[in-house]
DNA sequence: ACCTGAACACCGTTCAAGT
DNA sequence: ACCTGAACACCGTTCAAGT
């Protein structure tokens, strides 16, 4: 973990773990069944650090709002854990246990369970993929941002003329702001739904 | 592309390609700086081919849901295309042309150009993150089905007693399923913040 | 200009051999 | 049981040399 923090994902390599660890490289596979069982393993233990429990005094779009946002948050400050994240690692013990908790917040909230299941997995995908769409670029950087801007308004005016026309509305716009509108509105979304199969129960 | 549809994107090397075009891997870099550059021509061909226009006399919910629905089919198709999807290859000139008809589509609604690209951006991120996290998973299969419903209830009650309680339910639930429900949440909530940025606006 | 052959510095994984 | 050294079959990239 602290290789991948220190030198990103490319950087952990099974001969660069072994020398962290001081063994060689034919060690770990005493350890480990492969790479791959090695970054699920990673990446199930970042998962663990992020999901905390969420104040208790709060309604369920509050609590999955915070949730989310401290997961985006434990993400973005290890980015070489999110580069990482694929669909086929979401077994591990603590994302489970992640997935318990959120498909109970939504049951509370009044979703059947296989809606529940399907408002929390949405969530998922949508905060992992926010993360991992925007790995690499800190929006927070001004130079960032003139870059941004000069990219969109040097386009073909003709192909895209949308794109250069909002040009600079468009570099203001930072991967924070983003994920606020897509959280939000996913969050009504979900309220929406809810009052929906209210109406509908027996 | 042939290589990447046939062998899958772990098979998409230099020499693979030098192969299948009849020269030498060297000779490729000739035409391409790198392998990254050449992973970003392939992404946005295939984005070309994704997004047709969708039907005149719709609403706006109903095009964006549309072309959600057969941007996520194209990349099914295509799970090689759909694994090498990243964030910094959003740059080609079809992936522009992409977000600028999102763009319009969201301004037409009735959104500020800034809402219109955070809805647009939050929308694509579902739609890819959606294909990406279950790539490999074919939800129809009923030997998939059942293997879910045996890992669910498997599971240790005390640790994710949700998991275990409702094991059939969450097998049920396809990624089909889970997508429909992700799309028509965004949307509705898109709805919710079109009505509200109609009521301040001066 | 374009292509080749050969090399360089890396990968993940395996396996007989040691203790 | 755990570790080592050495190898195998791969990578992406570079570069002098050819035409």
């Amino acid at each position: 973990m602290a290789l991948l923090d220190a030198r990103g994902a490319a950087a952990l390599t099974m001969r660069n773990v072994a020398e962290e660890l001081g063994c060689t490289q034919a060690s770990l596979y005493r350890h480990v069944r492969n790479r791959e069982e090695l970054v699920t393993l990673l990446v199930d233990r970042a998962i663990s650090v992020a999901s905390a429990a969420p104040p208790e005094d709060a309604d369920w779009a509050e609590k999955a709002a915070w949730s989310a946002h401290r997961f985006r948050a434990h993400l973005r400050r290890h980015p070489g854990v999110a580069s990482l994240l694929r669909g086929t690692e979401r077994l591990g013990p603590n994302s489970l246990a992640g997935m318990n908790y959120a498909l109970g917040l939504f049951i509370g909230a009044g979703l059947s369970p296989k809606l529940a299941a399907a408002a929390a997995s949405s969530l998922a995908t949508f905060v992992i993929g926010s993360v991992h769409f925007n790995l690499g670029v800190d929006a927070r950087d001004p130079a960032e941002k003139r870059h941004r801007r000069r990219l969109y308004r040097s386009r073909d005016a003709e192909a895209v003329p949308l794109l250069v026309q909002h040009a600079d509305a468009l570099a203001e716009l930072g991967s924070d702001d983003e994920f606020e509108v897509g959280l939000t509105a996913l969050l009504a979304g979900f309220r929406v739904l809810i009052e929906n199969s209210d109406g509908t129960r027996d």
